[in-house]
DNA sequence: GTGGTCTAGACCACG
DNA sequence: GTGGTCTAGACCACA
């Protein structure tokens, strides 16, 4: 795996290494990343992004302490071995829930009909593939 | 408008005045606050929802700032009289875009297909009419 | 809770920010700590203790993302609502376990009788009464 | 002496290499190894244990270093000759000692009472027996 | 080469 | 006042 598999927003409002934290759920769950893959290291993603090293450490000691990533001492980290290689459809759909709730619930107070959002969404889906 | 028509949720990420703003912004797009509506007082809403008065009232300061709402001396703040009673529907679905897209980006990293995720959305759109 | 009830090595090998978090976790657990109760600020005990504030604010951190914390938005951290009050002295025993293994794997190694170390311990632990 | 009198934890936050040298400190003092006995070859021990043959021959350096092995050309490492087969109880409980304070400690901070606490090491310390 | 820890300091967000 | 984030840089530990 390299470095741009990440995608880091620095302007967003979301900290840095919160987006990495949440993307390597988000890729281990999805099976992009599959256990007992090494990650790039710290200084790589550093580099890429043009962000500070401890900030990719921090995200990447979050996700060990969560049980995503193991150490390896002296090499580096990698998927932990714990971690099924992907996770079922639905599984993977709850971690969309809240997401998915918010904007329910956004629409509602917009008072948009489903119709147009839901083309919206699908024509943003497609793209991607 | 009575204060129970603003949610807020003090454990979100998101701070609560920026929650209000956003709301407001919503709610007068949306129609469901026209155009001179007069708004619950900040004390009314700081004690319905148990937050800081302080929280309600930069809340508003900024949706003043931002041209939402106007402030009625003896009053209190009212929807400013320059707002359309409520925007089209693409100025609306526009206001969706940035959750649509984060939302599109994350089922990728996750490896969904679109339709799991638009049945899913399809549902809680409904649930609310 | 003043900054006195948190005790720092900064010689040892442990990191003073795990130091910390341990300590937390075995405040919370007897029961010293109970939920609700306010935590010394980030710059006091990192003043008391001359430490870095981010060194603090690190294990506060990560006390929180373990559910042993709950940040308050502006006022400051408290000890999880979600916590019982004490655990069961079963349970508080169980987070000795670790040590107590290791303890005795050692005197096994060092061909020590029980006697003289249950003797040194006894003392020991009268001591702090 | 075979590889297998050594224990070690990759998983354990205590680095290898120290584990290994504090296990052969505790063995000697306790006599089960003795002057002039030989060790098992860096590569016997990395090969059993699975781990980098570096970080054994970085173990046995120190512990050369410290005067508990002696080097032997063509023979490989040795108990060093200047050991007594086996010290005195005191001072083997000595080695003890700081694992005893910080049990001790973390007892106090859980609130727990010395009955318990010496119940289960003398459990523990019967076991191995 | 890898990651980890700590510091000093700036700046922001929240109440 | 509170905590949070990020940076730059030093130094350590491990393999």
């Amino acid at each position: 795996m390299d470095a741009s598999l990440l995608t880091v927003q620095p302007a967003s409002a979301e900290p840095i290494y919160r987006q990495i934290v949440a993307q390597l759920r988000r890729l281990i769950a999805g099976g992009q990343l599959a256990a007992g893959d090494a990650l790039p290291s710290v200084r790589e993603v550093a580099g890429f992004h043009a962000i500070n090293p401890m900030t990719v450490s921090r995200a990447y000691g979050l996700a060990e302490a969560e049980g995503l990533l193991e150490r390896q001492r002296g090499k580096g980290m990698v998927v932990a071995s714990t971690r099924k290689s992907s996770q079922t459809e639905s599984r993977r759909l709850a971690l969309l829930e809240p997401q998915l709730l918010d904007l329910a619930r956004q629409a509602r107070e917009l008072e948009l009909p489903a119709e147009p959002v839901l083309r919206r969404l699908t024509k943003l889906l497609g793209d991607g593939t």
